[in-house]
RNA sequence: GGAAAGGUGGCCGAGUGGUUUAAGGCGGCGGUCUUGAAAACCGCUGUGGGGCUUUGUCCUCACCGUGAGUUCGAAUCUCACCCUUUCCGCCA
């Protein structure tokens, strides 16, 4: 959500930022002449309830039937002028908040311009540390079929396209990486937390994936639930409604959850392997800061995601994403592909977000500075660390041998329990 | 799913239609006293919206779980809903 000072005083920052992101500038004005009319309707509504609570402490003070019953008349008349006021409010209200909230966060200035994804700019790319093969890779879903680790097939049976069964070591392979990077990002300075997988609406709207993004959504239809479609949703709320003493910032979170996602956007796209399904798994970063340092820990947060792909021994390269590109309620964003030589692509295993003020000022999540100073919205942050699949498939592809095989990283073993996978 | 009790400020807790401008206490902040601290005493201490010939120790509106209603006036009365706790039932 957006600061409707800011609408107030510079409009023109934000009709910049939607044109930057290459959206219709329009729904500013129509917003500013809401906020108009809203504070029209108020004035003149909370002026009649000043009069109306001024005369009703008459009232209960006096003495004269006659004239008691007058004022009592003329209040009457004063209410229903103010219920009409009211209910017209409520309307304006209910429209301005509509369309606030469908606007999508400031881009930073350093982020670069952009029209569309092709204008994401590679800042580094790092060298893994493995041999290169003497063989043509086999892309994921040969290698996990071949070696009895996943199984479309019966994926497809119990749910459809879009999803899969892991069998024997490709289970205990994803669950050794879930284990070993939720270690990895407590030596970080992460705290773990366990969360919910179903939210209520307000939740979900809180991180920005509602009203806008309904359609890739999973809804319960009976009751008020959302499925996450990732742990960002719930760790947004986690303080929601709170006013955190400056001691206790930053407060950086880490947490497993599957992801639930409709996909309707991306329909027939990546309907190969395990790279885009319905429902997949996700290791969570994420920060509460003070403003001054969302820099800070941004930078941070990027560099534990990489240390991630470091330690695996991956090649992997960190994209900055132009205005384009960025997702509604980011600032600035950094994605993190890894060459997967199977598939012959970068996968995007990370993406590192600077949000702002964004969610907490829908959330409610704000910090004093010391006692008695007045509240003010946190930062949040976000990043994934890592998404399991495409990690996953990084890995098969990677460390795939000759013989059909695949070498089980170093820093997994304990983990996985095994230093090869060969058969199922 | 059934029954009962309950939901008031950071916390505890009083409050059954108008001196409530939400008592009182705890906690927090500041001060007096003290070499320092404690104790004692004094003062301050919620959130959000709106306004401006005075940006202020300013004016005003809203908020006592949520929403609707009754009333000149609602924390207080009515209705619906939500949540919490306890017990019973079912259940991993």
């Amino acid at each position: 959500m957006l600061d409707m000072n800011l609408l107030r005083k510079e409009p023109e920052v934000v009709r910049r930022a939607l044109q930057q992101r290459g959206e219709d500038p329009a729904p500013v004005d129509v917003i500013l002449e809401l906020d108009a009319r809203r504070r029209n309707i108020l004035g003149r509504s909370e002026q009649l309830r000043a009069l109306r609570n001024q005369v009703s402490k008459e009232i209960g003070r006096m003495a004269d039937e006659a004239a008691r019953e007058a004022k009592r008349a003329e209040m009457r008349r004063v209410g229903d002028e103010i219920a009409a006021l009211e209910s017209e409010l409520r309307e304006v209200e209910t429209q301005l908040e509509a369309r606030v909230s469908e606007l999508p966060n400031i881009p930073d200035p350093r982020a670069p311009l952009g029209a569309s994804e092709a204008d994401n700019v590679v800042v580094r790319e790092v060298e893994g540390s493995l041999p290169s093969p003497r063989f043509t890779p086999l892309p994921h879903w040969e290698i996990g079929t071949r070696l009895g680790i996943i199984d479309f097939e019966r994926g497809v049976k119990l749910s459809g396209t879009r999803f899969y069964v892991l069998n024997h070591w490709g289970a205990r392979l994803q669950r050794g990486l879930i284990a070993w990077m939720l270690d990895l990002r407590q030596r970080q300075g992460y705290e773990e937390r366990y969360l919910p997988f179903m939210v209520k609406s307000h939740v979900i709207y809180a991180a920005g994936q509602l009203p806008k993004f309904r359609d890739n959504l999973y809804h319960d239809a009976e009751e008020d639930f959302w499925w996450v479609p990732t742990a960002e949703v719930p760790l947004t709320s986690l303080h929601a409604d709170e006013i955190l003493s400056a001691d206790q910032l930053p407060r950086l979170y880490a947490a497993y959850t599957p992801c639930f996602r409709r996909e309707k956007m991306s329909a027939g796209r990546d309907v190969r392997g395990i790279k885009r399904g319905h429902q997949f798994d996700k290791v969570e970063m994420y920060a509460f800061t003070k403003p001054e340092d969302s820099d800070h820990y941004h930078q941070k947060m990027l560099a534990d995601a990489e240390e991630t792909l470091q330690l695996l021994g991956l090649t992997y390269r960190v994209k900055l994403l132009c205005t384009a590109d960025l997702g509604f309620a980011s600032r600035l964003t950094y994605d993190i592909e890894v060459w997967a030589p199977g598939v012959q692509e970068w996968l995007e295993v990370s993406s590192v977000s600077n949000v702002g003020d964004f969610q907490a000022r829908r959330a409610g999540v704000k910090f004093r500075r010391e006692p008695g100073a007045k509240p003010e919205f946190v930062h949040t942050l976000n990043g994934s660390g890592l998404g399991l699949p495409r990690t996953m498939i990084a890995i098969l592809e990677n460390y795939q041998q000759a013989d059909g095989s695949v070498i089980v990283p170093q820093v997994l073993r304990p983990y996985v329990g095994t230093d090869r996978i060969s058969s199922p």
